[in-house]
DNA sequence: GATGAATGAGATTTCATTCAT
DNA sequence: AATGAATGAAATCTCATTCAT
C-alpha cells in the first residue's frame, strides 16, 4: 500500500478510476445488460478501445472492479465493529455496526443499487466461478462476524443459536432494510439532512427486534423456556 | 374456476402451461436475458410463432405471468395464514406462516431462482410501471400481514412497534433464510426426505429471533426498558 | 352476364365483394406491405383460411382483383366518351371524357390511392408478368383513344402528332391532375358539394391547356409555324 | 465546397458514397422493401454493422439520401433553367429546362425507377413526416417555376392561368414522359447515341402541346375567346 | 498507448401460408 | 366450406470485441 509507485502507474490508476466512475453510474442506471460500452466510454471521456487496455474482459471486468471496492469497504466496516478486541457488550457493537453498514449504502445509493440489480443475478446464475465470488465475499463479512458472535454467546450476553446463522440473519436483515428503504423513496431526492437520524432510527429498530424480538415478553412469560429449547435445536 | 369452459378453452390453456413450464425452466436456468425463445420454443416443443400467440410480447410477457403465479400463490399462503378470525396466538400463525413460506419455495426451487434473479433487477429498474409491479405485490402481502400485526399489538401479545415495519421483516427474513439456504446447497439434488425436518429447524429458529430476541434476557434484564422504548421510536 | 346462376355462385360472388371491400379498406390506408391478410379477413368478418379459398394467391392476388375492376371501369368511361360513333367535335368528347376520368377517382379516392401506391412499383418491378399487366392495361385504353384521335386528325381537329403519345400525353395530364388534387387536400374531408364543381374546373383548366396551350399567340403569332414542323417531327 | 476538409473526413464521405451507391442499386432493383441490408451491405463490401454507423436509420435513411441527391439536382437544374436574370423567352427556357431534366433521368434511369416505385407509395402512405417530405421538395421545385410563369404571364408571353397550376402541370408532364418511356423500352440497354436526339425530340413534343395546344387552330378560331374565358376561371 | 470504425453473431419479431378439425 | 392455430423463414437491429492507424 505504501509503496513508491512510478508516476506512471500513478496515472493509471486515476484513469482507471475515472472509467470505474463512469460504470458506476451507467450501471446504476441501466443494469450491466443494458448499460453499453458506448455509453461509459463516452462518460468516462475515453475511448472505447482504451477501456478494454484498463480492462480487457469488457463490461463484466468492471463490474467485478466496483463489487471488489464495495466488499472491501463492507469488509473493513465489518472489522472495524467486530475484529477489535474491545470490552463493549455485543449490543452495543451491533448497534454501531447496522448504523455504518447502513450509512454507507445511504451514502452510495448507486452502489446499493447495483449490488441489487446484478448480484443476486450473478449469484444465482450457471457460471459458477462467477457465483463462488458472492459467495466468497459473503463467507468473508461472516468470518468477521462469528468469533465475536461465539464470544458473545460464551460469555452470556447472546442465546446458544447457531453463530453462523445469527451472522447471517444479521446480514440479511441490514440488506432487507435497505432494500425496504430504496424501493420505498425511490427517486426523491431527499434532503440528506434527516437521513442520519433516519439511519439511527433504522439501526434502533432493527437491533431492538434482533436482540430482544418483536414479541411482549411482558405478558406472556410462559414461552421463554420454548424459545431456548428452540436456541438448541436449531442448526 | 368451476364454469363449464369449453373444450377449446381448456386446450389452450394447457398449451399455455406447457409454454410456461418451458419458461420457467429456461428462465431460471439462464436467467431472463440469456433465455432465448428460440430455446423456450424448443423445449416446449412448439414453434417461435406460436408463443407469440399466446404471449404477443415475448419473455417478458411470460416472465410476469409466472411471477403472478408465484405472487397469487404467496398471498394465498399468506391469507390462510393471517386473514382468517382465529384465537390462535400470534406466534403460532407465525410459525405456520414461516413454514408453508419456506416449503413452497422449497418445492419451487425453479420459481424462487426466477424470483432472485429477476425481481430486484426489474425492481430497481428505470421502467417504472415494471418496477411497481413488484412493490405492489410486496404491499398486498403486507396489506395481509399488518391486520394481523396490529391485532396482537393491540391484544398485548407483541410489542408495539409500527406494523409495516415489523411485516417487512417478517417477509425479509424469510426471503432472506431462503437465499442462503439457496446460495448454500446449490446444485446438490439432496433427498426431500429430511427437507420438512429442515424447513421445520428453520421456521423454528427464524421465529424464535424474530420473537424473542438473539440476547439473552436471563442475564441482562436492565436493557428490556430501553427496547421499549426503541420500539415507540421506530419510523 | 345474363346466364342464370345457381344461389351458390351468387353467394359466393357476394362473399367475394365483401372481402375485395374490406381489401380495399385496407390496402388503401397502410399500403399492399403494411395490410395483413389477418386484419383483412377481420374486417370481412372470414376466417383467414376462407379468404385463401376465395383468393388462393392472397393479398396479391386481391390486389389485382382491385385493379382489374378500376381497369375494367377507365376501359369502359373511356370507351363511353369515345369508341360510340358521334358527330360531335373531339375538343367536347375530350371534355366530357377528362371529367368523367376525375369524377371517378374523386368518388373513389381509396382505389386511386391504391393505384397511386402500388401500380407504380409494380410496373417498375422485376416481375415481369406483373409490369406487363399495367402496359397490358394502359395500352387498352390507348387502344380506344387512338382511333378517335386520328379520327380528329385526319379531320383536321387536331394537330397532326403521333396519335399514340397523344394519348398517353391525355391519360398522363388526368392522372397528374388527381394526384396533385389528393396531394394537396390529402385529408381533409372536405364537403362532396363543391367536389363536382371542381371536377368541371379542373377538366376545364386541362382540356384548355391540352387543346390551345398555355402561350398566347394573340400577341406572338410567328411562332405557330415552329409548332406544326415539331408536330411532324415527334416520334 | 472548398474549405479544407481532414482526410479523415473525406473518407467517410466516400464511404457513405460507395454505401449509397450500392444501396441505389439494389433499391432500383428490388424495391425498397425487398431489398435487404443483407444485400446492401455485401454489394458494398461492408458489414452490416458498418452501414448503421454511417445510417442509423437503417434502409429508410439511405433511401432519403438518395432521394436528397435527385431532389437537389433537380432543384439545380430547375435553377439553372429559371432563377437567372435573362432575357430569352419563357418558351425557350421551357424548351431548355425540359431537356435537362429528361436527360438527368435518361442518364440516371436506376434514380427514376426508385422515385417511381417509392414516392408515391411514401408520399401517399400513413406517415405524416415522410410525406410532407415529398410535398416540401415538390415545392421547392414549383417556388423556382412560379415568378418565371408569373413574369411571362405579365408580359404576355403565357395566357393568364393560375401559375401554380400550370408549374404543375409542367412537372407532371415531364415526370409523365419518363413513365411512359421507361415503361416503353424497359430493360433494353439501347445505345446512348441517340438518346440525345430522343430526349430533343420529346422535349419539342411536350413543348409544343404545352405551349400551343394539340388543336389545330388554323381550321377552328372560333373557339379561341372560350380558351381565354377558362384561363381565368380556372383554381 | 489511445482510438473508434468495422464487424457479424445473435436476438427479437412479423406474417403469409398451411392444414387438421 | 369455413376456420384460425401453428409454423418458421426472413428481416431488422444491437453491441461486444477486434485491430489498423
Amino acid at each position: 500500500m505504501e509503496q513508491p509507485v512510478s508516476r506512471r502507474e500513478r496515472e493509471r490508476q486515476a484513469r482507471r478510476l475515472t472509467m470505474l466512475e463512469a460504470a458506476r453510474v451507467v450501471i446504476a442506471e441501466k443494469g450491466l445488460k443494458r448499460a453499453t460500452l458506448d455509453e461509459i466510454a463516452q462518460k468516462a471521456e475515453f475511448g472505447k478501445g482504451t477501456i478494454y487496455n484498463y480492462f480487457p474482459n469488457g463490461k463484466d471486468e468492471m463490474l467485478f472492479a466496483i463489487l471488489d471496492e464495495v466488499y472491501g469497504d463492507l469488509h473493513t466496516i465489518t472489522q472495524e465493529a467486530f475484529a477489535t478486541v474491545e470490552t463493549i457488550p455485543f449490543r452495543d457493537r451491533l448497534r454501531r455496526y447496522v448504523e455504518s453498514f447502513l450509512s454507507y449504502f445511504m451514502r452510495h445509493r448507486d452502489l446499493f443499487v447495483i449490488v441489487m440489480k446484478e448480484a443476486n443475478r450473478i449469484a444465482f446464475g450457471d457460471e459458477e466461478s462467477k457465483s463462488l465470488y458472492f459467495k466468497h465475499n459473503l463467507d468473508r463479512l461472516v468470518a468477521v462476524l462469528q468469533p465475536a458472535i461465539n464470544d458473545a454467546m460464551a460469555s452470556g450476553e447472546l442465546k446458544p443459536f447457531p453463530a453462523e446463522s445469527v451472522a447471517h440473519m444479521i446480514l440479511g436483515n441490514v440488506h432487507g432494510y435497505l432494500r425496504y428503504n430504496c424501493v420505498r423513496d425511490d427517486g426523491d431526492g431527499d434532503g440528506r439532512a434527516d437521513t442520519d437520524a433516519e439511519v439511527a432510527c433504522a439501526a434502533e429498530f432493527l437491533c431492538a427486534i434482533l436482540l430482544y424480538g418483536m414479541a411482549d415478553t411482558k405478558t406472556e412469560t410462559q414461552t421463554t423456556n420454548d424459545t431456548d429449547g428452540a436456541a438448541e435445536e436449531a442448526s
